[in-house]
DNA sequence: GTCTATAGCATGATAGAC
DNA sequence: GTCTATCATGCTATAGAC
């Protein structure tokens, strides 16, 4: 239930060797190259090549930063989770009533994804392979807590500490958005139908902040 | 809205040759191999060797039936959503109010994906490699209207006729439910943590009740 | 730390006997 | 309709100069 700070079995060897400032940089503009040559083609055509084209370096540039290209992509999925909470902050205006903000978060969440389909679609692609990938499981639930415990703090706060109910309540609600964001994301992307999804939307900030007055009052009735 | 009847352009080039009895057998051993060679190990390390040995046959059997192997998954993927309805029908118990059938249908649902999260997992990246594959788009639709489609008739009815008002709220919860089961299904494999997703479970049931009830309402208030 | 060059191998697909 | 044998290609990864 809290994994979130695991012990977190290191990446296996993501080498990350003298990490001078130049190397730094090129390893990350590998990653970014993964992630542009995923978005644009999916896993099935992804290759090493296209990745170090898609990054400006040469195949062998690659392999010095990444032993292997299992590796590298267990990398582009940390480099998502990490990136995640710059996103969401930008566009999002935090009215002070957790149930307005549950509106909020979701509308703001669904804009993001409807601006960066093809960078969800990466993201959904990767999950899986980990989830494929022995070895590599936590790092699916690392991505999944990661979200959780994001939405969570920013359905009460702007990003401080939470007494335990706020905690165990907010879980609740932010697995349940979760839920809903990833239902959305695959069937807008089959029927690509903008128009209906949206009246998913809707329904999804209804059931939301019903689910919310519900965990509330059934706090308030039976505390402890 | 209702592109269920597409004229769906033939998948490109699935020879299906003479069609001899013996062919039929064997096209289909094909398709099952492949759905167990996916399962087991994901799209990653799906190769035609792989497929043909899980099938019995030798490579160039299988590349006489399907001359790519893109077009043998998109087979694949085809008779996934040609063997759905079968497979929850089994243990649905029906009651005759529509709220309780939703109930019942989503649980019946779970309970299939729980005793086939491989199947999901296989389903999901097929999905997702049909939306990557140029010309091959209009399957994952196909594949969430056949789903929706399903849905609706059931929360209604065994399997007969339904009025314009029942298909247009039918057709809203299905795609609500199939929301809410997709996100599932991804957060539980992720987190694989069934005492949670649970409570997901009980939380889309109360939802998708309450959205019957709200669609309801607005419908006797204004009708037509 | 980045490159050129290449090893070593697995892949999707085909030719042609039976 | 199914097989054996093989092709051509593209893959991941490495060796070694700079």
């Amino acid at each position: 239930m809290d994994d979130n700070d695991q012990p977190a079995p290191p990446l296996p060897s993501t080498r990350t060797p003298g990490a001078t400032r130049k190397g730094v940089e090129t390893r990350a503009r590998i990653i970014r190259g993964a992630l542009e040559a995923l978005e644009s083609g999916g896993m099935e055509t992804l290759t090493t090549r296209k990745i170090a084209a898609s990054a400006g370096v040469k195949l062998a540039t690659l392999h010095y930063y990444f032993d292997s290209k299992e590796n590298l992509l267990l990398a582009v999925l940390e480099d998502l989770i990490a990136d995640m909470a710059e996103a969401y902050r930008q566009d999002m205006s935090m009215p002070s009533d957790p149930e307005e903000r549950i509106e909020a978060l979701i509308r703001s969440m669904w804009r993001y994804v409807q601006r960066t389909r093809n960078k969800q679609l990466a993201q959904t692609e990767l999950t899986l392979y980990a989830l494929r990938t022995q070895g590599a499981e936590w790092l699916a639930a690392r991505q999944y807590n990661a979200y959780i415990d994001f939405y969570c703090r920013l359905v009460f706060h702007g990003m401080g500490e939470l007494t335990e109910e706020q905690r165990k309540i907010g879980t609740a609600i932010a697995r349940f958005m979760l839920i809903g964001i990833d239902g959305l994301i695959l069937q807008n992307f089959a029927l690509h139908n903008n128009g209906d999804t949206n009246e998913g939307v809707e329904t999804l900030v209804i059931a939301t902040r019903d689910l919310l007055h519900r965990l509330r009052s059934e706090a308030g009735i039976q505390p402890g």
